[in-house]
DNA sequence: CTTTGTGCAAATTCTTTGCACCAAA
DNA sequence: TTTGGTGCAAAGAATTTGCACAAAG
């Protein structure tokens, strides 16, 4: 199957013009729902893309972010997270690995804004800590 | 009254030789509970300190994190915060002037943690942003 | 004395910026 | 041919590290 002709409209959803970096940025983020980081993503897609500079990736999430796209998750103290699921989840970081997952299936309550005098509050994030299973063995 | 004599007796409760330096950055933060960053809690202490250094605010809070007298926000993309009320509370981030302020009263469902069979969650952060009032004035 | 803490300077890491070249309409 | 996109190199900001000196017991 060509995924790039489906990214393609997908970007176009958004406004956003795509360019063949561009569409290979947005069909990794499609393909691989890790929440990866800038690095992650210029290392997949370095090998095929040899003239690919980590400066485009850069532009190309800052353009998403603007557009809409995609999230910037605030839960790895060093490096910005990047998630195309816009739906109400929450996320599990790994303390000792690092490693980023989603968690569905919370109560809708969890995800209610609450109202309050001094702020407009329009979004939230929850994020939940701790060891995966994986870490714990080893 | 002399805070100084609490703060000290307030490390020991955490096993932290309290030091002039550390007795200074827990006094700021017992009495300043606004989630400053390090660069903060240099700026304010500076003055009365003049020999002060950044090193030794960066080295003293991260002490505090290892035993557990502070708690570090990731809800700043910035600059790391630290927080001294390790109490169930949520956080708003106002996305223009950066100020982070404390939220009370939730629902203590939201603070539940869930089972999972795939990690062990041992705790939660939950970062409410948007606008707050002054920002929507100006 | 001996251990621990402090603070300077340098190093590291992540991200942004300036600018010249390239590509597409 | 004009506008916008890409990518190199340099700059910037936050944090950590190495090491010598100072402080405290």
């Amino acid at each position: 199957m060509n995924s790039t002709l489906h990214t393609h409209r997908y970007l176009l959803q958004y406004a956003i013009k795509p360019s063949v970096q561009r569409t290979a940025v947005m069909d990794y983020l499609l393909k691989n729902r890790t929440h990866p980081t800038i690095d992650e993503i210029y290392t997949a897609l370095s090998p095929s893309m040899p003239t690919l500079s980590k400066t485009t990736v850069y532009n190309t999430l800052n353009l998403f972010l603007e557009k809409g796209a995609v999230q910037a998750l605030v839960i790895d103290e060093k490096n910005a997270r990047y998630d195309i699921d816009t739906s109400a989840h929450a996320h599990f970081i790994c303390k000792k690995c690092g490693k980023v997952y989603d968690i569905f299936g919370l109560k809708p309550e969890v995800f209610e804004l609450p109202q309050n005098p001094n702020f407009t509050i329009d979004s939230v994030e929850i994020a939940y800590s701790g060891t995966c299973n994986a870490c714990k063995e080893s």
